[in-house]
DNA sequence: ATGATGTCCTGGGCGC
DNA sequence: TGCGCCCAGGACATCA
């Protein structure tokens, strides 16, 4: 379930391993992702040398010297491992592996193949249904009162669903939705429309705090999420809510409720998140 | 148009 | 030990 945090710890990582290498081969399993690759991957790739990797949302865009961007989405379960050829060892749910110039294989693994590998031409990425309409990088300045504000307006959504809607903002998901709403007193119910000014104030603080939080302990890494390097983030240790139910709230000892919503499994305080 | 619900998928955990 | 059930959730499709 990598969210910004993890998908942001994965790029850090691999901005260290893939530039300044040539892709020389690359296969895939005939399983597709959540969308279907394109016509000729993973052909078109061979011989692409790659520039950079950055972070959109949640997704991982690999530049190549090709003009084309490799861009991957980890989904709920998906993996990136780097391996060297002599150590390479297979694994069940492989998808796309990448075999690179310095004798490195970039393995992509998705058990539940919510994710997906594509490629889009690098300056229509903006222009692609993926990004075209992604809300503002919540550790952007785009994220502000302002345009929160005009967000919010006459909303009905409640405060979690429109955290994890990426129109409003990118890269926020369960575990971290609640996480922000827990730190901001702000019951995961309220309607958007009816948050106050200094609410609103209070979300942009909880939200870029929980992230930076977040990253700095290298992303967390409940089930599914790996960093290239193997090693684990450690996030998960500092949940303040997320799978706490019935234990005691940090800031008042209430115990912490579990209810599903919408399908989600959603965590909070009942006396601090009463609003 | 808006907001709510359904859907995809597999592995792990649990109860019996 | 093993079977079957249920849960996890990102993003899009579809429903009311």
């Amino acid at each position: 379930m990598p969210e910004l945090p993890e998908v942001e710890t994965v790029v850090q990582g691999l901005k260290k391993i893939l530039p300044h290498n040539k892709i020389i081969k690359v296969v895939r399993s005939n399983y597709n992702l959540r969308i279907p690759y394109p016509e000729n991957f993973p052909k078109e790739l061979t011989g692409a040398y790659i520039l950079d990797v950055i972070r959109v949302a949640k997704y991982i865009v690999i530049n190549t010297d090709l003009e084309k961007s490799i861009v991957i989405h980890l989904g709920m379960s998906g993996r990136l491992l780097s391996q060297s050829i002599t150590n390479l060892n297979p694994q069940k749910h492989d998808h796309v592996i990448f075999h690179l110039s310095n004798n490195t294989y970039l393995t992509y693994n998705d058990p539940r193949r919510f994710g997906l590998v594509t490629i889009i031409k690098t300056t229509d990425i903006n222009k692609h249904n993926l990004f075209k309409n992604l809300g503002a990088e919540p550790l952007s300045e785009q994220f502000n009162i302002q345009y929160l504000k005009a967000k919010i307006q006459n909303k009905n959504t409640s405060a979690k669903d429109f955290l994890m809607n990426s129109q409003n903002v990118v890269g926020i998901g369960n575990i971290y939705a609640n996480e922000i709403l827990y730190l901001a007193k702000i019951s995961p119910f309220k309607v958007v429309k009816s948050l106050t000014l200094n609410e609103v104030k209070i979300i942009i603080t909880c939200t870029k705090q929980i992230l930076n939080n977040a990253i700095n302990a290298g992303g967390s890494s409940l089930r599914d999420y790996i960093a290239p390097n193997g090693i684990l983030g450690n996030f998960q240790n500092f949940f303040k809510v997320y799978s706490k139910e019935n234990k005691e709230c940090f800031h008042c000892s209430e115990l912490i409720v579990k209810k599903n919503y919408h399908q989600r499994a959603t965590y909070f305080c009942p006396n601090c998140q009463q609003n």
